[in-house]
DNA sequence: ACAAAGTGTTAGGTTTACCTTACAATTTTC
DNA sequence: GAAAATTGTAAGGTAAACCTAACACTTTGT
């Protein structure tokens, strides 16, 4: 009756997220699709689509495109924002090239603590409202 | 969207940084001591202890003190220094609390690519150097 | 020295997250 | 409206990393 708040594995973390990214793109998307994109076998994808359906994170029937629950669709953005506030880190205050911001942001994203998340982002904001004068000032140095 | 690479796990990892810690200590560590340490069955920790020992990481008899091999010591430190490349950023870049900072890097010391930690490490001796600066910055948003 | 305490290992189990194979169900294409 | 292609799932398997229980071996304390 009472759904069970679990703490996600890192695994489910990344189906929700690509579900996610269709979401966003507006894009229907597939259990076999989707098997595609996370490069993993359709049967382990279709056990894992169970789970999520289990916990009430998404709905789903085969053959038809995956879709969020509204607690799917909070959990998904909580993962996805933290990629980013990671891949923006990255990029914008250690000048790490696109990808591989993303690869360290994908596999940090599932571990990393709110509250380092939270300081993260005032940095990068930080950073980027006086990238002039930082940068200077590293050229002085 | 994640790709999985890794040489040694996150776990053996673990084993030989706790390992180097003792040895920098200079305290002798067997088996039972490390399990303890690491809050891992005995068992387990013997298992353990059998792979580093195929790998050629460590010297290892029962009732003796654990020892590293060369390589076992250069990876010990690589790992180690990881470890405080992610907690010094954390603490003097994003003020997070010694405790926080440890736990955190942890966890993102068997993941993040070396050329991160590098730009890190970078930025971190940035910032201390022009603490001041960039504190009076701050304030003055 | 010898009993008690501590240490190590084995055997067997659990869980998680994958896999392949094979088949069933559905959709697409001609 | 079939044949072909795609999609989904069940069954059974693997591997890693942990566990407990039981037992054997070693060290310690008196």
């Amino acid at each position: 009756m009472c759904a069970k708040t679990q703490t996600l594995s890192s695994g489910l973390e990344d189906y929700l997220e690509e579900i996610y990214i269709a979401h966003l793109n507006d894009t229907p998307l597939k259990g076999a699709e989707l098997a595609r994109k996370l490069n993993i076998s359709r049967a382990s994808v279709s056990e894992a689509l169970s789970k999520l359906v289990s916990r009430d994170l998404i709905k789903y029937s085969s053959y038809e495109a995956i879709s969020l629950t509204r607690k799917g669709l909070e959990d998904a953005q909580k993962v996805y924002a933290k990629h980013h506030i990671l891949k923006d880190f990255f990029e914008e205050v250690l000048e790490i090239s696109a990808e591989e911001a993303s690869e360290n942001a994908c596999k940090i994203e599932h571990i990393i603590s709110q509250n380092v998340l939270d300081r993260m982002i005032n940095f990068t904001d930080f950073y980027k409202k006086n990238r002039e004068t930082i940068e200077k000032l590293k050229k002085e140095n």
